[in-house]
DNA sequence: TTTAAAATGATAGTAATGCTATCTTAAAAT
DNA sequence: ATTTTAAGATAGCATTACTATCATTTTAAA
């Protein structure tokens, strides 16, 4: 997966040490969340020290931006992946969606990666990624152009579906966004979604998200 | 302005310390972002003490908390004073989406608060509030209600409009949310919305979820 | 109007966080 | 075989996020 190298000091999947970064940073912000997760509890976690992993990262909100963004690489991918071979642009969006509410089950997993975990910081944490003074400067280095992307993929299909919408853009981060603000708000504050999540199975998310794109694009 | 007792050790609102701390915290959050706000600096701002802060707030995450639920309460008001008067439901939909959008203008001003700036935060870090390893925690505690009640009364509106509508907490959140997620996004990541907001003026945005509103409970 | 109670200020201290620096050893590349 | 590069070990430092104590001022009750 290959990312901005602005995010990095040092390419942390070309090493052991790296991928071991990687691989138990997802562990501990998905289990203890991005406040408390510090360099100094990863070092003891891997067995390794603080300032070997400053010399990957310069921060952990540069970290999380790589997390973030391999992330949205891999949803970038299993979306060119399955629509790959299909035509009709509305079976193509439904096939979009299908792929990033359920991004961590079709796992084609790279083992230094637990994608259903990344996931699950995404969905937690992933705001966190851009709602930060820094935005405009980290933009203008390119660190959100993996979603930027991925959005301009999605628009395009949105665009086919209806040459008439207005909004083609905003619908498909809109999705992205609806699709993790739901499966957390059924998480965590159910008062605020209509649907449920039970057990990790986000079909609901899916028929919502489908429902919504579907009589918003009607002509 | 009457808010969840838990969020505070001692209510600010009623004294002139309190106030400050409301008033001034506003201001550097927005001035300076979350991350980068502390008590210290707030307590130098406003020629106090960091001690004296920590009797009104236990840490800056409840402050933010309560800044938020401010708001949100605030905007129930807002709602309530403009819908007043009116019988037709789609017409209080609109009025409703006028409200939140253009929350900040509409001045029905305390003075210690300045509701421009409180917005600019809710937009900017809001999602902070409830993004955190303490969610479950503090929604057990009613923190979250004021949100939940405005989802609530946004939602009889929606389901008043069509009854036959299956999702009308999750169109209530999310035009909220929308709503704040595209003003960002227009002023810092412009590649992922449609619209654009020239000085403030958010008209843009309220026309995109009156479209997407009225499209989606067209019956 | 005195007196007690409550709020604020002043100051100090402590553990954890977020780094940076230097030095040594180990591994890899030439 | 030797030089470069990566990693480990250790130290240190400024800031953050608090807590504690005591003195002083303000407010409220007697």
């Amino acid at each position: 997966m290959s990312l901005n190298d602005g995010l990095y000091l040092r390419e942390p999947q070309d090493s052991k040490l790296g991928r071991n970064i990687i691989q138990n940073s997802i562990l501990l912000i998905d289990e203890f969340g991005f406040e408390s997760f510090t360099f100094k509890k990863l070092a003891e976690k891997i067995g390794s020290t603080e300032a070997s992993i400053y010399r990957y990262f310069e921060n952990k909100h540069l970290l999380l931006l790589f997390l973030v963004n391999w992330y949205w690489e891999w949803v970038s991918y299993l979306i060119f992946f399955n629509t790959m071979n299909v035509e009709d642009s509305r079976k193509k969006l439904k096939i979009i969606i299908h792929s990033f509410v359920s991004a961590s089950k079709d796992n084609p997993s790279v083992d230094y990666v637990n994608e259903s975990k990344l996931h699950n910081i995404v969905i937690s944490e992933g705001g966190k990624a851009y709602h930060t003074k820094d935005v405009d400067d980290e933009n203008s280095k390119g660190f959100f152009s993996s979603y930027k992307n991925l959005a301009t993929t999605v628009s395009k299909v949105i665009s086919q579906i209806n040459p008439d919408f207005k909004y083609p853009f905003a619908l498909a981060t809109n999705l992205f966004e609806m699709s993790n603000n739901h499966i957390y708000f059924a998480k965590h504050l159910p008062k605020l979604t209509d649907i449920s999540v039970k057990e990790n199975d986000v079909n609901e998310v899916e028929n919502m998200l489908n429902y919504f794109a579907d009589k918003l694009l009607a002509s």
